[in-house]
DNA sequence: GCGACAG
DNA sequence: ATCTTGTCGC
């Protein structure tokens, strides 16, 4: 698959990526805009520890069954800095590159990373989602802005995530007794929506299917890369 | 100035 | 993200 809009340049001053994070975050739709998902895509990259080379996998699961449909993977070097809030200038371009290797198109992609829960309401999971036109949402292990109060110990128990009195997500207990996640609105699926998601594809698990196979395709092909 | 800070 | 040992529990 490949992007839908006009594909904007990725070596960018700070200053540039915060400017088009601005004008990007006006075309993020909130509200459930999709009918039928029967395919769930999750894609995540790994690093290599003393260099900037990087592996980029996407999984494709069935979305009733969780059984994995088709994979696909890029590797690449990191061509822009970690910076809190500009994550997505890291991790889309390795990422896209095995996006156009797919050969289907999925109903929704889980994230790796924040949605709106990002100062300028345009994470990870936004920018993906907008590039694309199509449904995403931010799944991350921890928060980068926002606070949240406490959560029940059940399963399926959540708070909402607050920034300046805007409710930007919701900490997600995906497992009883086991530290939640932050979930968060990443294109045309609403926040309610999103955590009903995310709970689906979290049967046994604190992260989601998607997540956790995209994790171990990476990381087993990063393994791979340094031995054998 | 100080602390926080997705992966 | 990555580095990094043992340990508790099913």
């Amino acid at each position: 698959m490949k992007p839908v809009i006009e594909p904007h340049p990725w070596d960018l001053a700070e200053a540039e990526a915060l400017e088009l994070q601005g004008q990007l975050a006006a075309k993020v739709i909130k509200e459930d805009k999709f009918s039928e998902i029967h395919y769930v895509a999750g894609v995540d990259v790994a690093y290599e520890k003393h260099s900037n080379q990087l592996i980029a996998a996407v999984v494709v699961l069935n979305a009733s069954t969780l059984q994995i449909v088709e994979t696909a993977t890029a590797s690449g070097f990191a061509q822009f800095p970690y910076i809190p809030g500009l994550f997505s200038f890291r991790e889309l371009p390795p990422l896209i590159k095995a996006l156009e290797k797919l050969s289907m198109e999925p109903d929704l992609i889980i994230c790796d990373g924040q949605g709106i829960a990002h100062p300028r309401r345009f994470g990870l999971a936004c920018h993906l989602g907008v590039l694309y036109n199509i449904p995403t949402i931010g799944c991350g292990k921890t928060r980068l802005i926002g606070e949240a109060g406490t959560i029940e110990r059940v399963r399926g128990s959540c708070a909402e995530l607050i920034d300046n009195e805007e409710v930007i997500g919701c900490v997600l207990r995906t497992q009883s007794d086991v530290k939640p996640i932050y979930v968060s609105i990443g294109h045309r699926v609403c926040l309610a929506t999103a955590c009903e998601w995310i709970l689906k594809l979290s049967p046994k698990y604190r992260l989601p299917e998607t997540t956790r196979q995209a994790d171990q395709l990476v990381n087993k092909l990063m393994t791979k890369a340094n031995n054998g």
